[in-house]
DNA sequence: TCTCATTTTTAGATTTGCCTAAATTATTTT
DNA sequence: AAAATAATTTAGGCAAATCTAAAAATGAGA
């Protein structure tokens, strides 16, 4: 298997790059890499080709990067327990929606299948995470049937609940928090349109009510 | 600071064997912790030179390591760490004793003091692991009250309570549990007898009751 | 006390993951 | 289409943590 954590960091860095991107079969930059790792582009190169090698990526060289099904299998367990440690430090343990991030950034590299299962058993077997975003199953399944919107789409009398975050960011984070935005809450448009758009744009509601003709 | 898994790993190492030799003065040879860590002598010896360039250790040549008082916090908090979150994986999660060290062994090196803290407080502040094992506080400190006896000390007629296991290794754990010992059942001296000697060895009891005369 | 077996350290090599600088390939501009 | 610019890889080096083999110190027995 040959996993390390720098290993699993590149993979998950892919992963979330790849998916930004446009899927699966997207082509990501070996300096998007970098960036997003916060380490030189050299280092991210010879990490692809070793991850290459161990068949979780595939390279083409000054084009890009992309995981295999292999790969794209530890990515989804990587983000399973990412998300799955962040709902057991938020629900039991807890700590603010902007503490997490870091702590399960750690705890995503323990490695017992076991444990993962019986954390996920003990949670209640989540789908969602304390940030809105959903959890994949043992088999790198999502099921999230929430109907997400921007903000944006909600007109004046129109009531929704927030239901995700777009970016898991500590100081992003405890903004929202200090404005009073927090998971499940349901906002007016109006209260939504009084937060600085930054926040808001970060925000993704589930409609509660709408005065929209044909709205979901 | 710079901590790593491995120089905590050395640092947990020397800590465990100081106390064994008789306390944290005594000396503690490279060989035998190179064994303990299960890598070569010079190993050892060059990890030591570092951690005691960063004042967790002091290393005479020849004779031998010890831990410095900072050294010897830090191991306190591995200890602390490993042993609260055994007592989660066996608590909360119904692992069985025997398959929680390894994991443990990972876990002890999440870095977040509020973590640990929390942990704590979730666990109603544990004072013994799942082996019988007193977990030191945030400052280092044990408060453990039983008074802990060798089956040996036992004599016909009395009835002791499992309290201890003094060695966290799965096999033993197992073969012990499929005799049916547990944390906290009581036995008979008798019942204790028909144990294989390298199993009632590692325990140590509570005394329930005793025909012994002045026995506590 | 001197020699010798044992233990421990030093020396030098290896692997992993990172870096900078230079070379290479791709892309954009004119 | 050629040249300039930008992105990416290769080359070569460094630090951490390990190893093997060789040298040095310890201490036990004669």
């Amino acid at each position: 298997m040959a996993k390390s954590k720098q290993r699993e960091d590149h993979i998950k860095a892919l992963y979330a790059l790849g998916e930004s991107l446009g899927g699966p079969k997207a082509w990501v930059s070996t300096n998007c890499m970098a960036d997003h790792l916060g380490v030189k582009a050299p280092s991210v190169t010879s990490m692809v080709q070793v991850l290459q090698e161990l068949g979780w990526v595939e390279h083409r060289p000054y084009r890009g990067a992309r995981l295999t099904v292999a790969g794209r299998r530890l990515a989804l367990n990587l983000v399973r327990k990412h998300r799955l440690w962040e709902t057991f430090l938020v629900e039991r343990l807890g700590f603010g929606w902007e503490e997490v991030h870091d702590i399960a950034e750690q705890l995503e590299h323990i490695d017992s299948i076991k444990l993962v299962d019986r954390l996920d058993d003990y949670l209640g077997r989540p789908k969602i995470d304390p940030h809105g975003d959903p959890i994949p199953d043992g088999k790198g399944l999502f099921s999230d049937d929430r109907s997400l919107r921007p903000p944006s789409d909600m007109v004046a009398g129109d009531v929704g609940r927030i239901a995700a975050v777009q970016r898991d960011d500590a100081a992003l984070l405890s903004l929202l928090k200090s404005h009073g935005v927090a998971m499940g809450t349901e906002w007016t448009h109006e209260a939504l349109q009084a937060l600085p758009h930054e926040l808001r744009e970060q925000l993704l509601v589930e409609m509660v009510s709408t005065m929209k003709q044909g709205a979901s």
